[in-house]
DNA sequence: TTTCATCTTGGACTCATTACAAGTTTATCA
DNA sequence: TGATAAACTTGTAATGAGTCCAAGATGAAA
């Protein structure tokens, strides 16, 4: 499913810019759910006039566009993700940090109570220790 | 159930200096998951000297001590809830800016794919349009 | 090639939060 | 009492993620 990353922009209406698709790339390429300075440092050999502020608009259009999705998760900052359009949620390492992704099975967790509220995004996440930790203490 | 918040605390191995009982009481007092802001101004009436830099203090004390949660939800502050045992979920409105407590299901997230993964903690929310505004809307 | 809208850039700025050092309170004990 | 030290509070300065903005670059269309 090789996908043309400036087609599919182009397609969302959004100019396919040289820096637009870089980015967009290293998201397709990463699914590590990486910070803005992540994404930064990352490029910036390859690109060396990129600004922060582009990357800070890019990831502010793609997530308006519904092309990538902001993760919340403990720490001063946001992190970012491809669009599933079937959600996933994500669990936080405390030990190593890394954010895996968990499926989730959103319909279970509506509850009667949320039946008067109009739902528009959902958000699960998980903190703890991974496999690969655990595995390293014991 | 009219809580002692001096004992409390101190039981809790906290000194319970004004300060401290204060922010604790208007906690107990105000289930909206107020900011720091929020805290700050209703008691500098009260208490003049109030410093901000205590009320931060004073709220990663509880955080620590896990009497208090914090509760990352959409927006640029931090929001703080009494800890509730039970846990419970939040939904914020993007019209009034409001923030609900939802009773969750904890066990039903749950997924296969976890099993392997140690959960110390795990946080649910939404986002959409509460009751109240959507008759408003309407 | 000219034109005009859109993008990119970097530096200034904002604002939530933390760091720090000096002053205050409180508990303990001579 | 008074002395001593630990813990707490305070105000100011510093940090750092994210935004604003104005000037320059790009690129599609005519
Ligand atoms: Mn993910
Ligand atoms: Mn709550
Ligand atoms: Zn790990
Ligand atoms: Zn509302």
């Amino acid at each position: 499913m090789d996908l043309n990353i400036p087609s599919f922009l182009r397609n969302q209406g959004i100019k396919a810019s040289y820096q637009r698709i870089r980015i967009y790339e290293y998201l397709m390429n990463n699914r590590t759910h990486p910070t803005v300075a992540e994404i930064y440092n990352a490029l910036i050999t390859d690109i060396p006039s990129l600004s922060k502020t582009t990357v800070y608009n890019t990831l502010n259009l793609f997530v308006e566009k519904v092309l990538v999705e902001e993760v919340t998760i403990e720490g001063s900052e946001m992190r970012y993700d491809i669009k599933d359009p079937k959600g996933h949620g994500h669990f936080k390492c405390t030990q190593c940090h890394r954010i895996f992704d968990v499926p989730i099975q959103i319909e279970k967790i509506f509850t009667e109570e949320l039946s008067e509220f109009q739902v528009q995004a959902q958000f699960v996440h998980f903190v703890g220790i991974c496999p690969d930790c655990l595995k390293k203490n014991s």
